[in-house]
DNA sequence: TCTTGTTACTTGTTTTAACAACTATTGTCT
DNA sequence: AGACAATAGTTGTTAAAACAAGTAACAAGA
């Protein structure tokens, strides 16, 4: 409780708290922006970016755990985050004959077109959220960011956030 | 699109971009170390930071909406947050007579005694979660935080997290 | 080859979250 | 006073998240 000027800060039990809860409320405020462009298209953030870590192998399929862990969010439900994007037809999946337990999954046409369709204006949502912030300030942040979860991040699955 | 050196982030579309997945993964990873403490007693963060709120105004009332824009995250569904929460005995609700539009809500001692119960265990996840980081790069955080959301908070309703 | 264990999902169930539509009250304007 | 708008919640509905338990397939050792 390395408090030094205790006045300053009335209204946090520790700097530790202060700062997590401005993560959060500034995670919230952000999400709300880029939400309303998924939205229109009818799917999910975490959903939007399943479908961008298929592309980055497309034409190739990767399998659906390796996926899960791969989100910037865990995703424990991901069977049935798969099931809804297979509904829409965006992607499909496989079960591999040499392994009868893994599930490959691929993007098809139709979700590499809405990716296409809806990349301007996920940049723009990303400019309305953070564009009024100098690049220095936006390097020091995530670089701050990643500090801050570094401990927490499984070594062994790291994602493609960490350097 | 002020890209200095796109090869050091291949990556990303965007610097912007950059910033707002590693706020998200931060946020998710800081996360669950909390939600342990709260699944222990049964109730939420958000559920947490709603009596919070109302403990600081104990053993006075805040008015339903009130409290529903002072939470750190938004919460449409401030009715039934509170609906579960008085179903536990921790709060209570009552009409004002004046304005009869109004539902006053209270938090009561059990809620109190709750709140004192996890307050250590809630104290140390923080630890868990950003004990590692110095207290200037804390400071730091918390600053950068503040001025990426800034343009995003309504300015009418400030909550207690806004300078 | 027959357990026993591990892996890779699936399913069931319970909470939450999000959005829209709806009700009850009060305020305002004529 | 009556009409109309605005306020403060509530309810209905659907989607998504979280957690536990269950199933099928493969792996490894006795």
């Amino acid at each position: 409780m390395s408090r030094t000027n205790p006045s300053t800060r009335p209204r946090f039990d520790s700097l530790q708290q202060e700062v997590f809860l401005n993560l959060w409320r500034t995670y919230d405020r952000l999400k709300q922006i880029e939400d309303e462009v998924f939205g229109q298209e009818g799917i999910s953030a975490q959903q939007y970016n399943a479908l961008r870590l298929l592309q980055t192998v497309h034409p190739d399929s990767m399998q659906t755990l390796e996926l899960g862990r791969r989100l910037i969010s865990r995703a424990p439900d991901i069977t049935r985050l798969l099931d809804r994007l297979e509904q829409l037809g965006l992607l499909e999946r496989e079960r591999r004959s040499d392994n009868r337990r893994v599930v490959q999954v691929r993007i098809v046409s139709a979700g590499v077109e809405l990716l296409e369709r809806i990349h301007v204006a996920v940049q723009d949502s990303h400019q309305r959220q953070l564009g009024h912030m100098s690049e220095s300030s936006l390097n020091q942040l995530a670089r701050l960011l990643r500090h801050a979860r570094r401990p927490h991040e499984d070594l062994n699955h790291p994602s493609l956030l960490d350097e």
